[in-house]
DNA sequence: GCCCATGTCCGTACGTCGTACGTCATTCGC
DNA sequence: GCGAATGACGTACGACGTACGGACATGGGC
């Protein structure tokens, strides 16, 4: 693995393939090609959806649009920015008509919600999103439009930002345990509920209630309804209520 | 790569190795080992603390300890087993006395600085404590000092795990930014700032301030002051403070 | 209508990874 | 001392990303 994720090569060339500026070819020698940019990312977007992103691999992406794995360096520099081409292109999924409306709190929970939708249906997303991100037509879309939820309530240039950036941190942090989990799962081929299930026998073993006497009580592993008060959409309600109060302090603290 | 990360193999073996339930080889026959599961744990963690996780190999790291890939499967079952122990032995660090005291919002807060503190310490460790954690005596040791900082508060049992979850939740969702950057750093080896400076004219080149005039006047990408608006630590500062004047709602409406 | 520059396609190969297997050397209980 | 159990580790396999270069198709300029 040499170069990891994310484009390393030719800034340039990756800011044309991210806004497709390409040639189009206007009419040069040389065979047409069956293969395009938008098939090879749409290909490796659908494997990452259903088998993660480590399945993602250059042979597989080409083995599923029946050709080989060279071929395809020849739309794309290499597997970087091919990463970066999957993650721009969900983030089209976003706002899919117009930025969210109503109150305040409607918008930002609204950006809230689709942002998790996003993430929950594209998994490999989320650790991706969390780091250098490609500057990509989509993520310039995302990013004006939930900056525009925050537009107008009295809040600095530098409040708006930080408030966009806490909600997006926010929700990757929830998702990114499902996240993990699912791809432990399929890495391992074990199910969440097999895992703890096998798990929790042996847990139970090293689990001394006199040393951990209130993880007893509230904890997931001594719990029965484990999978009750663990469940993640739970996590994410109560943060984002807790979140959106503690934003409503400072607008309040704004507007006055 | 088979196994991608966190064990696989047998729970047993598993649970023993990270509470060190070793058969001590009260004397055995056969040669005596200069290696042991903390040397091995400790050198891997090294590597990861200077190179990255993708760095840790079980040959780079059995190099480091000047021996044979293979030697280390017969201490540890895996690479995955190996990271598993990796985390927890970190998780080792945090609360090096007590837990924190004081009043809640500087329990929470002293929470969130000390598991800040140890990501950016140990930033491989960010996304490998979102999955599915290993249930090893450190990670107890966590959960149970965590849980009791918002005990008694009269929040239920629910809304205490749910209040630990979403604190450690955000702290990786501030940290996760800074530790993916800079992993893309090394990996790309270019640092953060040549990044921007390279990038920069290319990304003006596609920003339309027409199409996108509020990220044009808040973003990261038109401002000059990119450096003070971006900083991570105020990322996390700000958000801290929303979200203890949102855990500050919820107790006043749970004393009344 | 032909030529060749400009492409695409892809077989091969190298160096990385995790780790299964088998051989060998060491060191204990007796 | 000696048999047996155990640690060390060389070799090998199949995955990975991708550099290289040959084979071949195509279209514009003449």
């Amino acid at each position: 693995m040499a170069t990891e994720f994310t484009g390393t090569g030719d800034p340039a060339r990756s800011m044309a393939l991210l806004w497709r500026t390409a040639a189009t070819s206007d009419r040069r020698p040389g065979p047409k090609s069956a293969l395009d940019v938008d098939r090879i990312v749409a290909a490796a977007v659908t494997v990452a959806d259903a088998e993660g992103l480590s399945a993602v691999s250059m042979r597989r992406v080409a083995a599923d649009l029946g050709t080989a794995a060279m071929t395809l360096y020849g739309h794309v520099p290499g597997k970087g920015e091919l990463v970066d081409l999957m993650l721009d292109s969900v983030l089209g999924e976003l706002y899919p008509d117009r930025p969210p409306t109503g109150s305040w709190r409607a918008r930002l929970e609204a950006v809230a919600r689709e942002n998790r939708a996003l993430f929950l249906r594209h998994p490999w997303a989320v650790h991706l999103a969390a780091g250098r991100p490609p500057l990509g037509p989509h993520l310039m879309r995302k990013y004006e439009l939930e900056l525009r939820t925050v537009d107008g309530l009295g809040l600095s240039d530098v409040q708006m930002g930080l408030l966009v950036e806490l909600l997006n941190g926010f929700v990757r942090g929830t998702v990114s345990g499902v996240q993990e989990r699912a791809t432990a799962e399929q890495a391992a081929g074990i199910t969440e509920d097999r895992w703890w299930t096998a798990m929790a026998p042996h847990a139970a073993r090293f689990f001394d209630v006199e040393r951990f006497p209130t993880a007893a009580r509230v904890g997931p592993v001594a719990g029965k309804d484990r999978q009750t008060a663990h469940a993640p959409e739970r996590s994410f309600e109560f943060g984002l209520e807790r979140l959106l109060d503690g934003i409503g302090v400072l607008i309040l603290d704004a507007s006055r």
